[in-house]
DNA sequence: TAGAGATATGACCACGTGGTCACATGTGGT
DNA sequence: ACCACATGTGACCACGTGGTCATATCTCTA
């Protein structure tokens, strides 16, 4: 946790690190960034930074924090703006809220990206210590009620399906980003909503004929 | 490519080298790894080192390119092993024999979790264009195959039933990892087919009741 | 045996890194 | 007006990086 300095700079100059410190993290990840460019990037001087963060992964994780409590805040809004979906309602909404989040909060969604990426095992434990991996036990919530609801079928294996969840979820997002980088989203909505039926076709009906 | 010099080298030689280069970027990644880590390693002077590579992404593709056609020519010959397979069948055999690969070629399967981590975009497209996302027209192929045949449903898209799949097969391997790590193979051997079993069961029957 | 051309070698370079520290500047209370 | 203490600051450190180059050592031909 950064020191108590920090949180007693003006708003206006704390945000400004925190925003130097989120491009940086966002573009080369825990361990290639340079707590240099933060500096510049940033307008403090080297000793203030570390007047702030003890260290540079006191300020990455402090960060992930940051990115990682708004991506829940932002799904568990989704979520409970329309309670007492389908399970292939809720797949459906979680899939479209994910890109949403990405075209809106570009940013954390890059940090995201980057952190999956972390080869830096002691700066990842760091920050799912710090409070991840909710998103697993989220899938599996959903699948429990949705078989107690007698929605799905009983020899669906939940941890197979929450992983298939998980990694579609993730592909999704790549595919997006590949196909149409930073373009607008409401360009391609219509081919996004497509494919993500088509996934919740395969998803539902299985392939058989 | 590397120097003419280098391949002149005395087998025991190149392969020493080539042994410290896949560990190191199999640790590393590209652009942490260390060009005086793999001197060190392989036991040869600096100065040797740019005498047979023109830089340290010359080496990276080099390495890269090795591994990739290992892969392939593991597939492929398991592939041909047994023709006329379902397409169901054919997924299962990839799943297991990509673990199999993971298995018998932790170095190689290592590198490719690096290099699909690899944030270093130069480097990156320099390895790609070298030769890989075959794995995606190979999907494909199958996928048209089998409809052809008429052993799937025409409404299943074929684009988005390969990303599936793709993202499936690294989040297969990934999981294992995760959960066994590099425990013998024998030992969870039954684990791991149920489990592929499981998400072939989703594949094919959907999740509907 | 001489000499030429390929190959081996490690000291060296400029640079960027994360982190430190002595000192300058601000601020609030007396 | 003073002083004590929190805060700001950038020159500096040791180190590791990818890459170079003059020189030493081979090897093979004449």
């Amino acid at each position: 946790m950064p020191r108590e300095t920090f949180f007693n700079l003006p708003k206006d100059k704390r945000d400004h690190i925190i925003t130097a410190a989120i491009e940086e993290f966002s573009q080369a990840g825990y361990s290639t960034a340079s707590t240099n460019q933060i500096c510049k990037k940033s307008g403090i001087p080297k000793g203030s930074f570390y007047q702030y963060f003890t260290d540079k992964l006191d300020l990455y994780v402090y960060i992930m924090t940051l990115a990682i409590e708004e991506k829940i805040r932002f799904f568990s809004v989704a979520l409970t703006e329309f309670p007492a979906l389908s399970l292939l309602e809720q797949i459906r909404l979680l899939f479209t809220k994910g890109i949403e989040f990405a075209k809106t909060h570009p940013q954390y969604a890059a940090l995201g990206e980057q952190f999956s990426k972390e080869s830096d095992e002691s700066a990842k434990s760091a920050v799912i210590k710090e409070g991840d991996k909710r998103s697993d036990t989220l899938f599996l919530q959903m699948i429990d009620q949705a078989k107690a609801k007698g929605e799905i079928d009983d020899s669906v294996d939940a941890q197979a399906l929450s992983l298939l969840l998980q990694s579609l979820n993730s592909a999704v997002n790549s595919y997006m980003q590949d196909r149409y980088g930073s373009l607008s989203y409401e360009e391609h909505e219509k081919d996004m909503k497509h494919f993500i039926e088509s996934l919740l076709n395969i998803l539902y009906r299985g392939i058989k004929k």
